[in-house]
DNA sequence: CGAGCGGGTTGCGATTTGCAACCAACCTCG
DNA sequence: CGAGGTTGGTTGCAAATCGCAACCCGCTCG
């Protein structure tokens, strides 16, 4: 751990703190696509056991994923994802998305439908109080602690 | 580089490829929070000076981020994000939402709010035809090439 | 009984970090 | 003019992390 980085007070941080490495946020994406067993997860990601057993041991440690087991005699188990780590499916959702528009040449690998009409969904940023939605260059990141408002995209540079 | 990972078909996995460090993702957030200077990257982020040249060096090759000078004699430069790289704000929105949820005990040390009425913000998934948002629940995943669909939250284990 | 499978742990060399030191332009002050 | 400061880096090296292969354990099947 470095010795107490400035900005330590932002969400991001303490979110990447358990989540931001490389291969977590792989283990996760696979759980949310139903990969749920050990050995299907070494055989999708191609990731080293010892890795996948460390990042699951501390996904648990964290109650984001639960090891829940689905027969004894022999004794096996599948890995979950709690409401703790189901809530990080808009994160997984917006990374998607991002590499769909920008990496994807013509169709994207893979897209998110609604379940009921098989429409591609969208990802918005909305004020509940205005009832609109909201873009980038409109948000602003309001400190709790200290007051260094700024806009989130200096609109300086926007043409 | 492992040996082509099986999923790699995945949009998640190109942009991991680009972005998936958690010093690039704090780069990122502190740009988008309007520090954009080398040195104030540095102080800001507590991250070696050689990692962040790093860093910065391959936002700048893939297009996320762009050194502008804005001033010569000497020359000095910013580092701004392209729209590229503003695109990656609802990512970087959801993770902090995710560790306000999560890992703020009482009050998020930051939120975002709307510029024009100072309202707190929220992140839906929507889906355009039903005009409706869409729970995590809801949603499938829809392969292109194969056809491997399965509801990205397997609802058995729902309570 | 021995082979095989799921689910790991252990060991070890190769890569990647983090830190500190150094460098080079340029500016400012005495 | 020269000493020292600031910005924006690069270089070197020890320490942590990764990736791979090997091994282990409980259990089942032939």
């Amino acid at each position: 751990m470095p010795p107490t980085p400035p900005s330590a007070a932002c969400s991001i941080n303490a979110t990447l703190e358990v989540i931001g490495d490389r291969w977590t946020l792989l283990v996760l994406r696979d759980l949310f696509r139903g990969v749920r067993r050990f050995s299907e997860l070494v055989d999708d990601l191609g990731i080293a056991k010892n890795l996948l057993s460390d990042r699951l041991k501390r996904l648990v440690e964290e109650g984001i994923v639960e090891k829940v087991p689905y027969q004894d005699r022999p004794a096996r188990f599948e890995y979950r994802l709690t409401p703790k780590g189901a809530d990080l499916s808009p994160a997984l959702i917006a990374l998607m998305r991002w590499g769909d528009e920008w990496y994807a040449d013509g169709n994207p690998p893979v897209v998110l439908v609604h379940e009921a009409c098989g429409t591609p969904l969208e990802q918005h940023v909305q004020c509940p109080r205005c009832c609109e939605t909201v873009s980038p260059g409109k948000v602003r990141s309001q400190s709790q602690q200290q007051s260094a408002d700024r806009a989130i995209n200096d609109p300086r540079e926007e043409r």
